[in-house]
DNA sequence: AGCACGCCGACT
DNA sequence: GTCGGCGTGCTC
C-alpha cells in the first residue's frame, strides 16, 4: 500500500502539500519530523511533517520525499497543535506560522551552483565575452561556484544573463546542493597526550623541554589543570594564562606531548553565571499575594496579578518559578521587547543560575538553534524571552508568566502570523496543562473584565511594600501658562522649578515626550507649504542631529531645505516638538546638567540602549529624555521627578483605545518616580487639564477609567463587547484599492450588516507608495468568531476570483491592537 | 516566497 | 529587430 505524507512548507501559501513515501522512509516519518522535498522548478524545501496517510491525491501525481532529516520530531505534538490553532485563529497560513516558529537555522538552504560541463569547451575563445570567459576560468580551478559568488566576483548583475547563455551553449550546468544553515561553533582545546601519572614520563618530558621555557610553562599549566580535574583547556585560555604564543603549542603538538582538537560548543549570549543569591523572603503582603495566586490556579488556568510598580511582583514571580523548578517543570517568562535588559537577565540568573535561558532579538540564527535544542532537552528550566519564545519546544511546560501583560509589543504586526503572545500563550498553556500568570499595573481592559467576571483568577497587590507614598501628581495647564507668558519654550515654570530642585538634591529627572525627532512639521511661514514624503502621505519630520527631514514610515530622507521649495521664502517654521527639541531646549537652561536622550534614533546602534540605561543607572546622567522606551527598562532608584512634556499627543489619537493607552503609558512613566524612598513628583503638562482622562490619571483611578471606557465601548460595540477583525487592502493604484475595498465590503456586508465599518482610508493613507483602505469587522459577543472567520474566508475566495483585484494585497488582522 | 512564462518600451 | 521590464499564475 502506498503511503503519503502531508507537509507544511515555510511559504506563505495556503494548505499542506502531499508527497509520496518510500517504505523505508515510513518508519521515521511522523508528525514534527523535517523532510527535504522538491517544490516548484528544481527547488528543494525543508518541510515539516503534518500527518501521514494512505490516500493518493486525486488531481496530481505526488512527488517523492527526498530525505527524512530527523529520527525524532523537532517539533512536539503540542506545538504542532499550537501551530494549527494559530493559523486558524489568526487566519494565516500554516507556512507563516512555520516561518515564525522554527529557527531558520533548522532549515536547509537550497543553493544553486554552476559547474563546468566539459573542460573541452572552456578553452579561450575570442568570440566569447570577457565575462563569460572569466566565469569559465574561475570554474577551471574549483568544481562548482555559487551563483552569488560569481556575482560577487564579476561585480555586476550581468552575470546572470551570461550564465544563462553559457548554459544554453551546454558549457556549464546548474546544480542544486543542500546546505545546513546551522553552523556549530568550534573551539580549539588542548589536552596532554603523555601519561603524567607515570613519574618517569613526567620527568623525561620536562627534561626534554629544558631549553624551551614557554613550552615547559604550557606543559606545567596543563599538568596542573589535569590534577585539578580539567583534562582539557581552551586554546585561547591556555595562551592567555601561560602568556605563550600559538607556535609554542604547535611545537608541543609536533612532539606529541599535547594534542590540539576542535569541539563544537554552545554559544552563550551572556557570560556563564552561577546561582549566587538565594530567593529573598517575601514580605507578608507579597506572601499573601503569592498564596492567593496559587489558590486561584486551583480554579482557573489564567490568573491576573494586578500590582503597581514597586509592589514587588518580580519576587513573587521568582517564588512561583522556584516552585515549578522544584516539581521539574519549565517556565516561560515573557517580557515586552524593550524590557528584556541585561540587568533583568542577570537578576534571574542570580536566582536560578544555569537553568535560565535567554531568547532575545540579539540572538543570531545559530544561537537560536542551540537554545531550541537546550529547551527541548529540558536543560533550561526558565526561558526569559520576548514574544517569539512561545514557539520554543517545551517538554514539560508548567507555567507561563506574562509580565507587563498589557504591553502592545506582544502583538506581532508584520508579517503574518499577526499573533498576540499573551493570548497565544494561554492556548499554549492549555495544551500543556500549564498555568498562566498575567502581571500588570494597568491591565488591558479586556483582561481586567475577564478577571472581574471570574473567567480569570484575580489577585491584587495594591500596597507598595517599601512604604513609599505614591508620587505627587501635578497637572500644568499649558493654555494658562501660555496666556500668562510663563512658558519657556516647551517648559512651564513649575516643571523648570521641579527640575532645578531635583538637580539641587542630586536626584534624577525623566522627561517623557512620545515623539522622536526635532519637529514633526516644517512649515513655510509665507505660503504654508509643508515638506511631505514623496512615497507616503505624511509630513517629513525634522531631525537636528543629522540636519535632515525624514519620513517615519518609509525612512526617506532629504536635506533640510534652506528656503521653501514652493515659494522660495526663507522664513520656515518648526511646528510641534519631539525628543530632540526637548533636549535642545533644555540644554541652555541647565548648562551644568548631564542630559541624555533615549528614543529609536539614539538607540539605533547596537547596544546603545543598554549603554544609555546603564549610564543613567550609574548616575552619569542627570536628565533623561525619551519616548515610551523610558517607561520600561528597569527600576531607576534615584528618579525624583518625572515630567510629561505634552500629554495631549497621547490623548488625541483617533482610536477607541487611545485613552486606555494614555492611562497605561502615563501611569507607567509616572511609576518611575516611586523608587527613591521619598515622595516623588510627577508633572503633567497638557492643554486639556480638566479632561476626564487626565483627572483619572492623576488620581490613579484605574477603575474609573475602565468603567468610563466600558460604557463607551458598549455603546459603539467595541472590545470587550465585540471581537474585531481588521482587513487592510493595499495597492499602488489608489482607484484600484478603493474599488477593491468597496467590492470586498459589499461582499462582507451581506453577513456583517451594520457590524462592518468602512471601507475608509486610514489617517496615513499611503505608505511606500501603496494606498491603503481599511475595513473593520465587529463580531458581537453572541456571534461565533469561528463562523465569522469562515464566512470571511469564503468571501475572500470570491474576491480573489476577480482578476482585476488579485494584485491587491489583502491583510487580515484578528484582534488588532 | 521564488520562478517561469508572456506581452510592450529603449537600445544595438 | 532584441533585451528586459514586471504583471500573472503555479508550486504537491
Amino acid at each position: 500500500m502506498p503511503y503519503f505524507v502531508d507537509v507544511i512548507l515555510p511559504l506563505p501559501i495556503a494548505g499542506t502539500f502531499t508527497y509520496k513515501l518510500e517504505s523505508d522512509q515510513l518508519a521515521w516519518v511522523k508528525p514534527g519530523v523535517r523532510v527535504a522535498v522538491p517544490f516548484g522548478k528544481g527547488k528543494t524545501q525543508t518541510g515539516l511533517v503534518y500527518k501521514t496517510h494512505g490516500d493518493a491525491p486525486e488531481h496530481y501525481d505526488a512527488k517523492a520525499v527526498y530525505y527524512v532529516l530527523d529520527h525524532a520530531p523537532v517539533v512536539y505534538p503540542q506545538q504542532l497543535e499550537f501551530w494549527i490553532w494559530m493559523a486558524a485563529y489568526y487566519s494565516c497560513n500554516l507556512g507563516d506560522v512555520y516561518r515564525a516558529a522554527l529557527p531558520s537555522g533548522l532549515r536547509l538552504d537550497s543553493e544553486m551552483r554552476i559547474r563546468l560541463q566539459s573542460t573541452r569547451g572552456a578553452q579561450v575563445d575570442a568570440s566569447r565575452s570577457a565575462e563569460a570567459q572569466q566565469i569559465l576560468d574561475a570554474l577551471q580551478s574549483v568544481t562548482a561556484l555559487r551563483i552569488s559568488e560569481i556575482q560577487k566576483r564579476l561585480g555586476t548583475s550581468k552575470s546572470l544573463a551570461t550564465i544563462q547563455a553559457l548554459m544554453r551553449l551546454g558549457l556549464v550546468v546548474k546544480e542544486e546542493v543542500l546546505v545546513a544553515r546551522y553552523k556549530p561553533k568550534k573551539v580549539c582545546f588542548v589536552r596532554l597526550s603523555v601519561d603524567i601519572s607515570s613519574d618517569s614520563i613526567l620527568a623525561h618530558t620536562l627534561k626534554s623541554l629544558y631549553r624551551a621555557e614557554r613550552q615547559r610553562a604550557v606543559f606545567l599549566y596543563l599538568v596542573r589543570e589535569k590534577q585539578r580535574g580539567n583534562p582539557a583547556v581552551k586554546l585561547t585560555q591556555l595562551i592567555r594564562e601561560t602568556n605563550s604564543k600559538r607556535h609554542s603549542i604547535r611545537s608541543l603538538a609536533a612532539k606529541e606531548i599535547v594534542e590540539v582538537y576542535e569541539q563544537a560548543v554552545d554559544r552563550r549570549i551572556l557570560p556563564e553565571m552561577r546561582q549566587n543569591r538565594g530567593l529573598k523572603g517575601l514580605h507578608p503582603i507579597q506572601k499573601a499575594a503569592f498564596q492567593a495566586v496559587l489558590q486561584r490556579f486551583k480554579e482557573s488556568g489564567v490568573v491576573l496579578l494586578k500590582g503597581v510598580t514597586g509592589s514587588g511582583k518580580t519576587e513573587i514571580y521568582a517564588h512561583l518559578i522556584q516552585k515549578q523548578i522544584e516539581r521539574g517543570a519549565q517556565v516561560l517568562f515573557l517580557l515586552p521587547k524593550i524590557a528584556l535588559t541585561h540587568s533583568f537577565v542577570y537578576r534571574m540568573k542570580a536566582y536560578f543560575g544555569e537553568s535560565v535561558g535567554v531568547f532575545s532579538s540579539h540572538c543570531n540564527d545559530n544561537e537560536r538553534v542551540e537554545l531550541w535544542h537546550s529547551v527541548k532537552a529540558g536543560r533550561f528550566k526558565v526561558v526569559v524571552t520576548a514574544r517569539s519564545g512561545i514557539f520554543l519546544p517545551f517538554q514539560n511546560l508548567g507555567l507561563v508568566i506574562v509580565d507587563e501583560a498589557h504591553d502592545t509589543s506582544y502583538k506581532q504586526q508584520e508579517p503574518a502570523p499577526r499573533y498576540h503572545a499573551r493570548d497565544a500563550a494561554s492556548i499554549l498553556a492549555r495544551l500543556y496543562g500549564a498555568k498562566v500568570l498575567l502581571g500588570s499595573a494597568t491591565p488591558m481592559i479586556e483582561t481586567y473584565v475577564k478577571a472581574q467576571a471570574g473567567t480569570y483568577g484575580f489577585v491584587t497587590l495594591q500596597q507598595r511594600f517599601n512604604d513609599t507614598p505614591p508620587p505627587l501628581v501635578q497637572v500644568v495647564d499649558l493654555v494658562e501658562e501660555r496666556k500668562r507668558k510663563r512658558l519657556k519654550g516647551l517648559f512651564s515654570r513649575a516643571l523648570l522649578k521641579g527640575i532645578a530642585d531635583t538637580l539641587a538634591e542630586e536626584k534624577q529627572v525623566l522627561l517623557f515626550q512620545n515623539r522622536r525627532g526635532y519637529a514633526p512639521v516644517l512649515e513655510c511661514h509665507t505660503c504654508g507649504t509643508v515638506p511631505r514624503c514623496p512615497h507616503c502621505d505624511v509630513s517629513l519630520v525634522y531631525h537636528v542631529t543629522i540636519d535632515q527631514l525624514r519620513c517615519h514610515y518609509c525612512g526617506y530622507a532629504q536635506a533640510r531645505p534652506q528656503s521653501c521649495l514652493a515659494c522660495g521664502s526663507a522664513d520656515l517654521n518648526y511646528k510641534g516638538s519631539g525628543t530632540e527639541r526637548v533636549e535642545m531646549g533644555l540644554k541652555p537652561l541647565f548648562p551644568q546638567a548631564r542630559i541624555d536622550r533615549m528614543d529609536r534614533d539614539s538607540t539605533r546602534k547596537k547596544r546603545a540602549f543598554e549603554t544609555i540605561l546603564s549610564k543613567f543607572q550609574n548616575r552619569e546622567t542627570d536628565i533623561l529624555i525619551g519616548t515610551h522606551m523610558i517607561a520600561k527598562g528597569l527600576d531607576f532608584d534615584r528618579v525624583k521627578l518625572v515630567g510629561i512634556i505634552q500629554a495631549d499627543g497621547l490623548l488625541n489619537y483617533p482610536d477607541f483605545r487611545a485613552h486606555e493607552r494614555a492611562f497605561q503609558l502615563m501611569t507607567q512613566v509616572a511609576g518611575r518616580a516611586e523608587r527613591t524612598g521619598e515622595r516623588g513628583l510627577v508633572i503633567i503638562q497638557t492643554y486639556q487639564p480638566r479632561s476626564r482622562i487626565i483627572r483619572q490619571i492623576t488620581a490613579g483611578d484605574y477603575d474609573g477609567m475602565v468603567s468610563e471606557q466600558l460604557a463607551e465601548r458598549k455603546r459603539f460595540s467595541y472590545p470587550p463587547y465585540a471581537r474585531l477583525i481588521q482587513i487592510t487592502l493595499k495597492h499602488r493604484d489608489k482607484y484600484r484599492v478603493e474599488e477593491a475595498a468597496k467590492y470586498l465590503s459589499d461582499l462582507l456586508r451581506i453577513g456583517f450588516t451594520n457590524h462592518l465599518l468602512g471601507p475608509e482610508m486610514p489617517a496615513v493613507g499611503r505608505i511606500r507608495n501603496r494606498y491603503i483602505f481599511g475595513i473593520t469587522l465587529k463580531i458581537p459577543a453572541d456571534f461565533s468568531l469561528k463562523k465569522s472567520k469562515r464566512f470571511l474566508a469564503r468571501k475572500l475566495v470570491v474576491f480573489n476570483q476577480l482578476k482585476a483585484y488579485r494584485s491587491v494585497q489583502v491583510i487580515v488582522d484578528v484582534d488588532p491592537q
